[in-house]
RNA sequence: CGGGGCGUGGCUCAGCCUGGUAGAGCACCUGGUUCGGGACCAGGGGGUCGGAGGUUCGAAUCCUCUCGCCCCGACCA
């Protein structure tokens, strides 16, 4: 290609709107342009590098012997009023109605329309097991898009899903595209992690996160030298017990005029933050509880939804006054029989606590948990960085991820919502058990620009880059030089590799500026003045390294460092 | 949906507070000089100031409504 001829329009300011390092430079680079909000337009070179990581993907499951179909994005309202996501999909799925008047929607994801296939034509046990992928646009209706690529309404995934007869068959399945994604993400040149998930309202067994570390994340992980990794909703820790002094024998009131927050009544009373009771009061389907933790404890509202089994959302301050007859800097769960008590681990076996005496401007001492009050214990708390691994008990640190990818164990719930049975080995009619498993193409992308960039612009891996090599002409006035690099270009062109002939008659430093921006691996320099000595420079983009080429080798030089990079 | 910010030429922004008939830099076109890290000189084209309504002799500027975009929060199979 031909820089001269292809779309390129670079910008030499960054748009008011972008923040994130990759929406900067995407819009920058001239790879993207926006169109609504979280709707984007993929220009020539964007495009390019979709159909790379495309690629590497179709390439690693079909070695698994997955199967690739090309679904509908337009779906009847029935199919996902047979799965119940109809309803519960709620505001985040777009809606339409065709002429005749009939509910449509545009497909977030692909579990109905594959379930419905797989039902209809799967009959025994011997037809699988099978993996069926895709590579199509879905559509969510965001509440709010952000950060350019990273959180859109219409994006590209490819989701595979896998039919098993039983759940040995899944964990088969599950493990294989486990690995595949990690030959995908290894190629295209992502450092990544795997996470346990929280698997939330979706249900199902087992499901696990493939993470990038990275500021623009909207997640965040904890993750420990020794291989553990959890996201944070999921994340545990070993927390060193603490050892209680006796205290009194029933709990004793205190008055503790305006003292409200935990930090007030360990300064007050002289009781350290992690010898307090946290009382928080949340509301789930109209009927309040009380989640209690250490003081110095947060509440990871994830676990108390699992623990709960469906949603809840803090009290507002009027609810919590008209359900406890306090407000929020005196709760306690001592005395509250009519509501239910969810307690953090942490607290049992502990005992001469301290915490709100339900009164405003009283709080308890000496309160023990299990004697005084019951609840019922789940773990509740939020990790902390730097605590010690639930495994080999070194540090965890947490960071902010971005998710790139996510594996599933589905189970039953789509093929019996849907009646997806097929007979078994036996002769009984037995549910598909499912796996469900996604990649996100436009977040591959961004990732790759989060981790790779620096002041002057992007910084491709190569395999994903829009173009494996560029070659630029310094000086087009100068007609041997220009004839050079044209050879060049059509001899590695005949070599297959996929390169940009910068051709434009445009001063050198526009041209350095241009090539830094959008990123590609390897810039080869035609100057006339070296090529006069018959030599041309080669230039590493990730490392600004220059390296002087003899033009007679040029090609052959060439063709072994991008095999050596990976580049075919 | 709550909070904040912004909409002025293709891009970045000034002008708005204190109304008086729209500006800079970059980009673009023409000519010339330049040519190894976003050149310079000269000339030129391009803007219903997001939209609607109102106040006023007069509105980019003040008021009301509305649309769009960004950020924080809520939300996120």
């Amino acid at each position: 290609m031909r820089w001269s001829q292809m779309f390129i329009p670079t910008l030499r300011e960054a748009p008011a709107e972008a923040e994130v390092p990759s929406h900067i430079l995407l819009l920058r680079a001239g790879y993207i342009r926006q169109l609504a909000s979280g709707i984007y337009s993929y220009l020539p070179l964007a495009q390019r590098v979709m159909n790379k990581v495309s690629r590497i993907i179709r390439d690693e499951l079909d070695r698994i012997g997955a199967q690739e179909f090309f679904l509908p994005a337009l779906h009847p309202a029935e199919l996902w009023q047979e799965s119940g996501r109809w309803e519960s999909m709620g505001q985040n799925m777009f809606r339409l109605k065709d002429r005749a008047n009939r509910d449509m929607c545009l497909g977030m994801t692909h579990e109905e329309v594959f379930t419905s296939i797989a039902r209809s034509e799967i009959r025994s046990y011997r037809q699988l097991p099978q993996i069926w992928y895709q590579i199509q646009t879905k559509f969510r209706d965001e509440p709010r898009p952000k950060s350019g690529l990273l959180r859109v309404r219409q994006f590209t995934m490819k989701d595979s899903y896998s039919f098993d007869v039983n759940w040995e068959g899944l964990d088969a399945s599950y493990q294989k595209h486990y690995e595949v994604y990690c030959r995908i993400y290894d190629r295209c040149g992502l450092r990544y992690r795997v996470v346990e998930a929280d698997s939330g309202v979706m249900g199902g067994r087992q499901s696990q996160e493939f993470m990038v570390v990275s500021e623009a994340g909207e997640d965040q992980i904890c993750y420990c030298q020794c291989g553990y990794a959890a996201n944070l909703e999921k994340a545990v820790s070993r927390l060193e017990p603490i050892v209680d002094e006796s205290g009194p024998e029933k709990p004793e009131l205190v008055f503790t005029p305006n003292q409200k927050t935990i930090d007030e009544i360990s300064n007050f009373l002289k009781v350290k933050p992690s010898h307090q009771i946290k009382t928080l009061v949340y509301i789930s389907k109209h009927s309040p509880l009380l989640a209690l933790l250490r003081g110095d404890h947060q509440l990871n509202e994830a676990k108390l939804q699992s623990a709960l089994g469906i949603e809840a959302r803090p009290a507002r301050p009027e609810e919590i006054q008209e359900i406890i007859g306090a407000s929020a800097g005196s709760l306690g769960p001592v005395g509250i029989s009519k509501i239910p008590i969810l307690s953090d681990q942490n607290l049992k076996g502990r005992k001469n606590l301290t915490c709100g005496a339900n009164r405003d401007d009283y709080h308890l001492c000496g309160v023990t948990p299990d004697k005084d009050y019951v609840a019922e214990y789940h773990d509740l708390r939020l990790v902390q960085s730097g605590e010690p691994c639930i495994r080999c008990g070194k540090p965890l640190a947490i960071s902010k991820a971005l998710e790139i990818g996510h594996i599933f164990k589905l189970g039953t719930k789509y093929s019996e919502s849907m009646g997806a049975t097929v007979l078994n080995a036996d002769g009984q009619q037995t549910p598909l058990v499912m796996g469900c498993y996604g990649i996100g193409l436009e977040r591959v992308m961004a990732a790759a620009i989060e981790t790779g960039n620096d002041q002057d612009g992007i910084v491709w891996p190569c395999s994903i880059a829009p173009f494996s090599c560029l070659i630029s002409v310094l000086n087009t006035k100068d007609n041997q030089l220009v004839e050079a690099a044209e050879n060049t270009y059509q001899e590695l062109q005949r070599r297959r590799v996929d390169v940009l002939l910068d051709d434009r008659d445009e001063r050198p430093g526009v041209k350095f500026k241009d090539a830094d921006l959008i990123g590609i691996p390897f810039r080869i320099n035609f100057g006339s003045k070296k090529f006069k000595e018959g030599k041309v420079e080669w230039v590493e983009r990730s490392s600004k390294k220059v390296e002087d080429i003899n033009y007679l080798e040029l090609v052959p030089r060439a063709i072994s460092i991008l095999q050596e990079a990976g580049i075919r």
